[in-house]
DNA sequence: GTCTATACACCGATAGAC
DNA sequence: GTCTATCGGTGTATAGAC
């Protein structure tokens, strides 16, 4: 019977109404916040009842540790797809992913205080979810090999930089450019201290 | 009868049980977080029943106006009293300045996410109490203009290469040195590129 | 100024009918 | 799988006696 038309809608249904949930929940975060977000008002959203919710999550971390993966495979999914684009030398390619990185952060305050923040006070990623951002970070790192960086110590530097650019962005001119702007100087100045060759003209 | 005796004491008595309530919300914002801070283990700590708190403060949004405010005053304090053994040299001060904003920033998550982060959904900080913040950054640019650094975008530079490196130690490392250890490197960068003359050896 | 008592609005989670 | 009803708990804030 397995696979069966009859199953195969079934699933198909209840993944409908779990991505219905995180949908619901992901709106909420948008609008008040992610501490804000309630089991009440996702249910009002999606017009069910509170305890309805019990049936498709078994908790309430349960429904924020999907949206913690949820992030982090959209954010695998799309420096994936940007990676091609990516210009050919070092330099170019160490900007390239700082930019990507940079404008999906700074695209979504929420989704990025659950991935790079430690902001809801009883909530751990489970192992399962904190694999899509190992996976993530693999798929990082392997960029960063193609270029020439390996050493922990010049990823750490690589990360801090940024991310800081990217915070100063969200807390202090969101929806701006005074921080993003100032991108390319940042990796310029680490390309040159990675003693990366320059770019060709 | 202004400035008698009897005045100042009642006075006196009242800024104590002020000084009192705070550092119990201290207290618990480094063992439980910042948002976790209730009035109910505020009164607990100190002996009284909740309600009582309203005699000394009108919400619970005003405790954390004034902690907001002391935090800056503190370090506006600390950074006073550094200033004094900083290095003559541009870079010598540079460091000294980034080490001394690294420290007191890594040695309270709780006073970091209230000072530099947007945590508490319903707070803002008053005008009153962002005066404290505004007077901070004053002896900040004042220190840095000393050394020759003026332009917005070098100051916004500094502080998002510091800060990203303060994120990245307490989310990832907190007790640790990981992203400490980099701070000289850091600040070299940054030197380099805004063209201060080398250390007198 | 501090207390008791309480109002009021939430929250996450469970039990059991349908 | 969704519902109603409810439990047990959280929180801030106010009223009024002492």
């Amino acid at each position: 019977m397995v696979g069966s038309p009859n199953r195969d809608r079934k699933a198909e249904r209840r993944e409908a109404t779990r991505r219905e949930i995180l949908a619901a929940a992901w709106e909420v975060a948008h609008e008040t916040g992610l501490i804000s977000v309630t089991l009440r008002e996702i249910a009002t959203r999606i017009g069910m009842r509170p305890p309805s919710l019990y049936s498709h999550f078994a908790s309430k971390n349960a429904i924020f540790d999907a949206m913690f993966a949820q992030a982090w495979d959209e954010f695998h999914a799309v420096l994936e797809k940007a990676i091609p684009a990516f210009p050919a030398d070092p330099r170019g390619r160490l900007l390239a992913g700082a930019s990507t990185y940079f404008d999906f952060a700074v695209g979504d305050l929420a989704r990025h205080q659950l991935m790079d923040m430690p902001m809801l006070p009883d909530f751990t990623p489970s192992a399962e979810a904190f694999q899509s951002s190992l996976q993530c970070y693999g798929l990082m790192r392997s960029l960063m090999d193609e270029i020439g960086i390996q050493r922990q110590a010049d990823l750490d530097l690589y990360t801090a930089l940024v991310g800081g650019l990217v915070n100063q962005q969200l807390a202090n001119d969101p929806g701006g450019d005074r921080w993003r702007a100032l991108l390319p100087r940042t990796v310029t100045l680490l390309a040159d201290d990675l003693g990366l060759p320059p770019s060709p003209t």
